[in-house]
DNA sequence: CGCATACTTGACGTCATTCAAACCGTGTGG
DNA sequence: CCACACGGTTTGAATGACGTCAAGTATGCG
């Protein structure tokens, strides 16, 4: 299938915003569209043809194992986000969906052509890729010192800052992306510690839990101020 | 001072390789010569003036500080490397000189300009972002899940295959770049935990200590091996 | 209804941290 | 030349946070 750029609902947001129309619309004929279930993979690590995408909706995990099999995820991908390494001969990690998602793929050649002809297409990856490294690096610097209450506080904390349409406050509701296990594995942590420190959260009064995923913010200062940042 | 290309010892390899040598000479009329000695800090995080660099020779920590003033180093950078937030409106890192340093640095605004001048080094940074991603990555997975003994053997190893000139096997001996203190800090551990590791290592025959400093690697294998990848 | 999957909760063990003291190489001043 | 202080390091013993193992409780789906 074909890309219909016009009604993307993240053309004006993803890296493609940066090209004039008539420029997307020569990309889009080499780009194509990909749905994935929950669970599906987009590539795996060792593949040597990954293509690259743009999440359009849904969401995505990267993550790298180690030699006894463990997952450990790096980094979640949101709508407008993209995805693929462009300059190594295979892909280090596989990606996964974590929820149904549209995706907008284009082969490896098609992307580096479309580098080499629009200027402000490399600018604006080059633009996405040291955002990746920063949120990289928030997440290392969470993972190395924090104890298991201020991890768990501080990526309660950003997802309530994603989930919010606002960029001043964080939405005092949303739906967990990740399953407990998924969250332990992305902070280092078991299910179990997960389980537990969620229970603590809950009991000072932090957050409450609706059924298993979901999550009220009851007080935004008080999870800041334990995810120690 | 201005700059000297033709006498650079990382000229074909830094991103400004990717010119031809009029337009590194056009952009080298825009740079300064710095050097900085150990513990000199190149820019601060807070900066809103923040320049970028490509580093020539020495070594540089990027580190975070937690709000009790905790270090954590996220990234070391060796010559050739580029530092620099590009979109970013102020700087979120210190950057500290490891070694007595030489660097070669830009005003931000002139390697904007030369990026949307120069499609080439546009892709050339996009290229050095992307290995940053994946080194900060590898950091990422060491210090989510590995014990204590698994980081130390994975952080030496990559010391030693950087010591290294050739890139299949790891030097049979170099010098640590960091104190304990950074090690420790740079894994996720104390200082006390990584000199009783590195007393184990010593041990287990994998390692020796020359001085403070020194490593003598003595099981590579089995190096690799400890270190679960 | 029965089974599977995800989550919660408890008891116990382990590994890294913490606190404390000693060690070593180096530079300084008597 | 020696005494001494100082930063970086090593080593030891005790504490505690998180992991492991195991059982038990929802929730959903065929």
């Amino acid at each position: 299938m074909n890309l219909a750029c016009a009604t993307c609902p993240v053309k004006d947001s993803a890296a493609c915003a940066v090209l004039t129309p008539e420029e997307r619309d020569a990309l889009a004929t080499a780009g194509r569209t990909r749905t994935l279930k929950r669970g599906e993979m987009l590539f795996a690590a060792g593949d040597d043809e990954a293509a690259c995408a743009t999440l359009v909706s849904g969401a995505l995990k990267v993550s790298a194992y180690d030699q006894d099999g463990n997952e450990q995820i790096l980094s979640l991908v949101h709508p407008s986000g993209f995805i693929g390494e462009l300059f190594t001969p295979f892909a280090h990690h596989d990606v996964v969906a974590l929820t149904e998602s549209r995706l907008c793929t284009f082969a490896r050649v098609d992307i580096e052509r479309a580098i080499d002809d629009y200027p402000a297409l490399a600018r604006a990856l080059l633009r996405r890729s040291q955002e990746d490294l920063l949120a990289t690096r928030n997440l290392l610097e969470l993972t190395a010192h924090a104890s298991a209450e201020a991890r768990l506080a501080a990526l309660l904390h950003d997802f309530a800052a994603a989930a919010s349409d606002s960029s001043c406050h964080l939405a005092s509701s949303f739906e967990l992306p990740l399953t407990r296990g998924e969250i332990a594995n992305m902070l280092g942590l078991t299910i179990e510690t997960v389980s537990r420190k969620l229970g603590e959260l809950e009991e000072m009064g932090a957050i409450a839990r609706k059924g298993k995923r979901g999550i009220d913010v009851l007080d935004p200062a008080l999870l800041q101020d334990l995810s120690g940042r």
